[in-house]
DNA sequence: ACCTTATTCAACCACCAGGTTGACAATCTG
DNA sequence: CAGATTGTCAACCTGGTGGTTGAATAAGGT
């Protein structure tokens, strides 16, 4: 897989990494905490984490036994840059292609503004 | 994996398909035009381009022999949603802690709150 | 009608992803 | 030290993904 932007992509495809992410949004966590709600074991969980990790979207400390999750939301603008990009070339295109429809119709009709 | 946004999210996690969807941005092309760059069977293209379908981001239509392939830029708003939630999230409690220890450090003398 | 072009379907294969159980490492606590 | 807690590692299973080749389908061109 090797790029970043695919391991962001494909760490955020699972239900349940998703899910973490939005709940450390809200605060670090430890492990079995993040293993508490789902129906898998702690172990699973962990794995989760790796991939979490190595995508650069959580990162974790040591503390006793314990391990804090904490969420890199830096990340984010990765994908959020990506997006934005080809969207906004798809939506100008799109309106484009509504000017020339207007234009074409619209030597007959006249309409005025689309929203 | 079921859900919408999972599709979405595992869609874009394969560099061939991005690619694709970013050169769909540009412009609507043919399953042959597609595969043209990759070093890959048509058959393969012809599989990935299922998969964006199956998540919503491309559609297809016919035209002769021909089917061309169209990005469905408002599928972006679902995962940019999502990232964004998240990540503004993170990044107010960042800020707050932030203010919380610009504040302990700032006052010295008195400390009140724990965390 | 026949051939060519464009695309998909089917069967197959190698590999990775998500899950399990069981053992081990590291640390706090009695 | 002994025991409990927290987390990871290793081996294994199952199912899915990305790729292949080969045949089938759909539509145009001649």
């Amino acid at each position: 897989m090797e790029d970043r932007l695919s391991r962001v992509f494909a760490a955020l495809a699972d239900p349940i990494r998703r899910d973490m992410v939005a709940r450390l949004a809200a605060d670090d966590a430890t492990v079995t905490e993040l293993a508490e709600p789902y129906a898998v074991t702690v172990q699973a969980v962990s794995k989760h984490l790796k991939v979490l990790e190595e995508a650069g979207l959580v990162s974790r400390t040591r503390q006793a036994q314990r391990r804090p999750v904490h969420l890199e939301a830096e990340v984010f603008d990765l994908m959020t840059t990506w997006i934005e990009r080809y969207r906004r070339e798809a939506e100008q295109r799109y309106r484009r292609l509504d000017a020339v429809l207007t234009a074409m119709t619209g030597t007959e009709t006249r309409e005025e503004e689309a929203s």
